[in-house]
DNA sequence: GTGGTCTAGACCACG
DNA sequence: GTGGTCTAGACCACA
């Protein structure tokens, strides 16, 4: 179970956002889909030795961003997206805009070479695509 | 004096962290060129109304990325690129892959086209870049 | 608890480059191994009779030279030497290049001859060895 | 005049003392003799570019360390060594000691080998001996 | 509990 | 006047 998520407790990003990213980059790629059980809470903070408030707290998160849904006394699972839009869209979709134009700065700041970039955004679409190629 | 530079203290990101976007932000745009001398701390401090310990770390932190250059007794200045390269390159350029991957996620979950994330894309070089546009 | 630590207030050396300092050559001398915990930032600011923000400058520097880890919300630790190489390090091998240089030269005006001096090198040593001494 | 004196004002090393060590390193490899001739304060401060307040802090160091003489009325002379011995020079070995103990903490840290270390602190001799090698 | 950030105000070295 | 350091005390996010 949870094999496919991992965490560093050192990493300066908190444990709880790896776990957000990490759950969003698997739904993402199609290795979790809509309907999928997701573990309990306490099962995944055993299986990633963490507190399980810090789980808690990334499932919150998850369930606000309506990537997964909890049914009462059942479980949590994978959200069907486009079911309920998310609240809070447009701020997302400003932050996303304002982290890609930091990334562009950050390019030029080591010295990249815009095409070069360019190749590196389009490598990571791969990589966050997964197994759902073909799909879209 | 400072009139490019905005800090929100509300913003979760820290204030030192504002300015050290904003300053390498403006010298990706090309409004703050190479030698160009940068406010005081103090200066700034004021202008910004926070503390002068604020600008002072930013300031540290960006003479670590190689971004500005200190002269003693006499104020910084926008370092030329490219003449010590900084350090952390190597790791800087992974975060920066990283992100983008993460950027391409969220894009999934926040249900936007391919290309219009591509365009979302550009349009961020094309802020980024400022005045810069003609030189590169 | 940090009782192999020191700190004066009145050396010309700043205090926090002092506690970074100790706890290199702590590390160095083998009284703080890999993995260790290090006493609390506020701890070892009230041992220290100083400021908590002083003891957090210098575990920030020392974090940045890879030679301690912070674990978020659970402490610091003494990091594992080569796991991570730190940034900067053909700076510091010229720095380093620079003091020994320097050292030679004030060795000359003090009016000390080769093989003193050459003593005193070795006797440094050891000195800085510590209780490592079996080990390499 | 004065070429073999260079001085970074973007260094972190303060300006007086780089001319120090610069003067004190070109005594120690006979560049400058005993009874040599140094530039005054005025012509040494525009030959470098800096602030002459700068260059006679530098000489009244090099003086109280008894490696130059200031003659009333006639100039500045590089002093016969072992004529008069500088004062504080206990304080001074208890300085060196402590810097060659640090340097073995920082070569630890940077992974040098130990005769690594050993070979660069002999490079250094022959680097600060410059010109003076058959003399002692 | 941990470290991270910020403020207000002070002192110091340097040029 | 410049940046660098330090203190005292506060608030916050994280685990």
């Amino acid at each position: 179970m949870a094999l496919w998520l991992r965490v560093d407790p050192r990493s300066p990003t908190p444990v709880y956002q790896q776990i957000v990213d990490g759950i969003k980059a698997a739904v993402a790629a199609g290795w979790l889909k809509p309907g999928d059980r997701l573990p309990s809470v306490r099962d995944l903070a055993v299986s990633l030795a963490i507190n399980h408030n810090t789980v808690a707290k990334a499932y919150q998160e998850l369930e606000r961003s309506r990537v997964i849904e909890v049914v009462r006394g059942r479980g949590t699972f994978v959200a069907n997206p486009g079911q309920r839009p998310p609240p809070n869209v447009e701020e997302r979709v400003h932050k996303l805009r304002d982290t890609l134009r930091l990334a562009w700065i950050e390019a030029y700041h080591l010295g990249l070479a815009e095409d070069a970039f360019e190749e590196m955004f389009h490598q990571a679409r791969d990589d966050a695509r997964g197994e759902r190629k073909e799909e879209t």
